[in-house]
DNA sequence: AATCTTTTGCAACTGAGTGTCATCTGGCAC
DNA sequence: GTGCCAGATGACACTCAGTTGCAAAAGATT
């Protein structure tokens, strides 16, 4: 069991090329948004996406990122989570799995992986019949004072 | 590690008097959603909770429900699970902790308990600096067709 | 450059849940 | 039982996150 965060892989897979063979075009405001994906270490919603976009190019719309996350998550290029109480969160695909714990106090995301909790994962759903597709595993917590 | 689905305890903890004793008043309403969530054995939402009261009392509406399981829920009468994609679905507290295993076809809820992994989650919150103060494990999985 | 899709921005819409408010009612006092 | 009144209700307007319809714009391919 790793305990300590998850580093990001330093990865930049070429999505443009995958989203080409796809048969999906590149246009300028897809662009933006991959490159956004692409810089960032914290896990924004589509809001915050939105509004780093702008920066680049005022003329982007809302509902244009909320079509690029739903394109983008349906391709496998980014996943979606929704935390408890808020939008749903995005970050870009390709890493390795981990879960998520999130710091209630103030909104961050840390990742981890627990390689034995995943097994035991397994183990259950195939004790109940069950094939896992996926599985949602989120921490709630406060740092701890002392 | 329990495997087994948890049954449900025989619970008919009397929460018209734990309720009365808060004091909040039991109404109508209140008493017929509380009948609803005592009977039931699965994860109803809001709707359904209201479709099921309508049959008692035609004149009940949806947002006493929404209302009543606000309240049950912050007074830890009730618990709240979002699942992926749905809206919010309540169960009756008092039963022991478990996770859920969805059906992805069907929508069913399956119940577990992993103490082995009620104490992993620990670890890891403790070793990244943290207190869990609540967590939310689901696995979504398809019946294994063999 | 001409064409033909796909994509965009905008605005209208949806679904789940919350807030407002006039009316109603549970529960206690008498 | 009747009266009282804070708390609860039903109706409906509203919010918030996200989706959809549509005419105009812009990729890709020739």
């Amino acid at each position: 069991m790793t305990k300590t965060p998850v580093k990001h892989a330093p990865k930049k897979p070429d999505y443009e090329k995958a989203l080409r063979k796809a048969g999906i075009r590149i246009t300028r405001p897809r662009k933006i948004i991959l490159g956004i994906l692409g810089e960032t270490e914290d896990h924004p919603d589509a809001l915050e996406i939105f509004r780093r976009a702008e920066q680049v190019d005022k003329s982007i719309s809302l509902s244009t990122v909320y079509r690029t996350m739903k394109l983008l998550e349906e391709m496998g290029a980014i996943h979606r989570h929704a935390f408890e109480g808020g939008p749903s969160r995005f970050e870009q695909a390709g890493g390795d799995h981990h879960d998520h714990l999130i710091d209630m106090d103030t909104g961050d995301v840390i990742e981890f992986r627990s390689d034995r909790i995943e097994q035991l994962q397994q183990e259950i759903a195939r004790q109940l019949g069950y094939d896992i597709v996926h599985h949602r595993l989120e921490l709630y917590g406060r740092r701890r004072k002392d």
